[in-house]
DNA sequence: TCTGGGGTCCTAGGACCC
DNA sequence: TCTGGGGTCCTAGGACCC
């Protein structure tokens, strides 16, 4: 049996802990350069504004019935989520978190269902107290059916957030009333399919044969099927560890300076190197990217692969490869709207293959490398990098994050004040 | 004018091996 | 003119997730 855990709304569900005159309030929390709704409130839901639009087409709307928006806040978010992931800890043995707001957790040890509903409930209210953010919980035999009973749990008051999916009974009740766009892992063009074959609900897929599944959408909708008939089959990838780092920015305006373009790229190569160390991995390739507007035509691109000689985590090595690519490649006058780096060849860092003639000095570089992030996690974040930080000016200019709200729970200075 | 960011897994097809 | 059979590995692109 296992318990999926998701919190409702979760990025407006943060601003609103900080903000509690917002809790009836319609609000929203856009992507970032403020480009499209991530997040939304009952009542902004209510109001038909779908996931993932862009804001300016919804502008006047928010106007009209006094919708509140935020630019979104990922160290508040990511610090709200990892104290959600400790309480949920308390609960299981075995906790496989999927994304930043959800996680499944193991509650096999519960006798019954009855058993598992009381657990699943004390989370919700202990998350509820504790930290503020409501949660829904799904009880099932799969995660897929999990999924479902969250969703249940989620839109019909009349469970309290806590919902299970036990007996046969239960399952193709549940499964009848539900579309089969709405579960895990069909996607648009998997339902396209499905509705052409004359499937409408989850439980008229779950009917179909196992053989009509997996010619239709080979493995990973035989999986689904599988799940859908209640055997438990989609391994949640439980290690930390990323296959690839991603760091990318889309900017407010067209970008046509070659220097702060590199200032940005190289605090994303920063990120990203730190984000490696952390996991104690290296890798062996980093992608380096810029292009200008996607939906404008005469599209330009940069992308660059570059080779390490020796796997690697060190932001300086990683810095000057891309500044050496980069200048390499870079077209004046051209509008890089939005750029990044990607690492990719990750490995762990531990027996790394070292070169019998290497040009540099490698036990120098972590030394230097681990000088830098100690001071840095002192004094704070890149107090010493290797460019010239894009400054505060240039960075309001180079993203639009007018509506950020503080980082409350993680930094000192955005710390909340009690007037009493 | 304005349209995000960060991931994973699967598959087909090409390159290559003997 | 005729041109096998059986593999593995890598990569790009598609589909999906939140």
């Amino acid at each position: 049996m296992y318990a999926l855990c998701d919190c409702n709304n979760f990025f407006v569900s943060c601003e609103r802990v900080f903000r509690p005159d917002l809790r009836d309030k319609p609000v929203v929390v856009l992507s970032g350069n403020d480009g499209c709704v991530v997040a939304r409130s009952n009542e902004v839901k209510r109001l038909g504004i779908k996931m993932g639009v862009p804001f300016y087409q919804i502008r006047q709307m928010a106007e009209q019935y006094g919708i509140v928006h935020f630019s979104s806040n990922f160290e508040l978010y990511g610090d709200i989520s990892s104290r959600i992931m400790t309480i949920l800890g308390k609960y299981t043995d075995e906790l496989q978190q999927c994304s930043v707001d959800e996680a499944y957790i193991d509650l096999s040890y519960c006798t019954d269902t009855e058993a598992a509903k009381a657990v699943a409930a004390r989370i919700k209210a202990e998350i509820q107290k504790s930290i503020g953010v409501p949660v829904s919980l799904g009880i099932a035999a799969t995660k897929t059916l999990c999924k479902v009973a969250t969703d249940y749990a989620k839109h019909y008051a009349g469970y309290k957030g806590v919902c299970s999916i036990s007996t046969e009974e239960q399952r193709r009740k549940a499964l009848s009333d539900y579309a089969i766009e709405d579960v895990w892992g069909i996607g648009r063009q998997s339902a396209a399919k499905l509705h052409k074959a004359g499937v409408t609900t989850a439980l008229e897929f779950a009917d179909h044969t196992e053989l009509f599944a997996s010619n239709l959408l080979n493995l990973p909708g035989a999986n689904t099927w599988r799940e859908l008939n209640g055997h438990d089959c989609i391994a949640l990838g439980d290690s930390p560890e990323k296959a690839s780092i991603t760091c990318s920015r889309t900017f407010a305006h067209g970008v046509t300076d070659r220097t702060l373009l590199e200032q940005a790229l190289s605090e994303f190569c920063a990120k990203v190197a730190e984000k490696l160390r952390r996991q104690q991995s290296v890798c062996q390739e980093m992608m380096v990217f810029a292009d200008t507007s996607r939906f404008l035509e005469n599209r330009q691109t940069i992308y660059i692969t570059l080779h390490f000689p020796i796997p690697t985590d060190n932001t300086q090595e990683m810095t000057l490869a891309m500044l050496r690519a980069l200048r390499q490649r870079w077209q004046p006058n051209t509008p890089y709207k939005r750029a990044g780096v990607v690492l990719l060849s990750i490995s762990p860092g531990k027996g790394v293959q070292q070169l019998l003639f290497d040009d540099r000095d490698r036990q120098r570089d972590t030394q230097l490398q681990k000088t830098i992030d100690r001071i840095n996690s002192r004094t704070g974040k890149r107090t010493i990098g290797f460019m010239p930080q894009v400054d505060v000016k240039k960075a309001s200019e180079l993203y639009s994050i007018g509506a950020k709200s503080p980082a409350y729970s993680t930094r000192i200075s955005d710390i909340i004040t009690l007037h009493c």
